[in-house]
DNA sequence: GGTATAGTTGACAGGTAAGACAGGTTAAAT
DNA sequence: ATTTAACCTGTCTTACCTGTCAACTATACC
């Protein structure tokens, strides 16, 4: 078998206990977005366009596909919070990356393809309104989740998660409460 | 990893998520141009010519591999550089991007595809030095050229050529400069 | 409740490209 | 110089594609 980061139809389709045929047709009607092959006219479905398909119809995603929207991208200076925040998100089954600079977290959206961004507010250098204005305003973000680590004694949560962020966790940030919000939006 | 030049059918069997076998039969149906070695007869691919047919068949193209254009990526939160740069290098031929935050920068590095990034060195809270750490050290990124725009007063350009820029203007830009350089380094 | 209708899915068949495997050889890495 | 990893060819098998038709589902209507 492949990679695993690309799908045919029949593999589709037993993922989600279809007909091959109709998977084909979700595609030939644009809902399942796909390439096809020179040859024979094979479709290649890219895992992380069939997994937003499964998510978009709430349907169960499966495990190991589920393995490539676990990705969390950490975005931090703070080395203290990179190593704190890595351990616990990969202890809760989450892939992580994490970028001390927010340039490089921006070539890393694109590299990693991380179901979340994980962004610490307390980044001196950070306008993270930026990021969340512009995470929202393009289609190919419109997955990912972004968390917000709101800067010490702020107390307008409400301000980030209404500039796009999907949550908010506290400074100092108690363990527990970022795992457990990560697993909620990652569905873990 | 070889030089990017050229790619042999089992790299481009995995880009495209297929067999090799599959990527030989293209080439032998002449879909795919591509010329052999004398030895055992190995196929080599020119990544024009895979990206041509990738396109001609709609299908994705990898980033690392997708052709420089004259698209120029401005990293700056100055209005005024901003609009004159712009204008400048429009004269001369590029297509120019602005980016005002350097996240959303590193984003776009994937989804415009730049040929060249301009950074402004005088950008309080940027890390240029990292930008241009990062850049050089990922090959999708080993065709962008970078120029930095050497912070007022900084005299060490240097520094900059040895962190990876391919050429440093100094500050407050001479327009004539900027333009020069800029068509050297894109061959205009 | 029962029936008609539109839309969607599954099944089947014939054709063909793509994948798997094996044995041999060379290019590349060390 | 030696080892390792990758590629080539040929053959056989598997799986995908298209088209058509029947079966199923949901909805609307009587």
């Amino acid at each position: 078998m492949n990679e695993l980061h690309v799908l045919t139809t029949g593999e589709a389709a037993r993922y989600c206990g279809v007909n091959f045929r109709t998977v084909i047709r979700w595609i030939e009607r644009g809902q399942l977005k796909a390439y096809k092959l020179p040859g024979r006219g094979d479709h290649r479905i890219c895992v992380e366009d069939f997994v937003g398909f499964l998510r978009d119809n709430a349907m169960p995603v499966p495990s190991e596909l589920a393995v490539a929207s676990r990705k969390v991208l950490l975005l931090t200076s703070d080395p203290a919070i990179a190593g704190a925040g890595r351990q616990a998100l990969q202890q809760s089954g989450c892939e992580v990356d994490v970028a001390g600079d927010s340039f490089i977290a921006g070539t890393l959206m694109a590299a990693c393809k991380p179901a979340m961004l994980l962004i610490d507010g307390n980044m001196s250098q950070l306008n993270s309104f930026q990021i969340l204005d512009h995470l929202r305003s393009r289609s190919e973000f419109a997955n990912v989740h972004a968390l917000v680590v709101a800067p010490s004694g702020d107390q307008e949560q409400q301000r980030w998660l209404e500039a796009g962020a999907d949550a908010v966790v506290t400074s100092p940030v108690d363990r527990n409460e970022l795992v457990a919000k990560v697993k909620l939006l990652l569905e873990i």
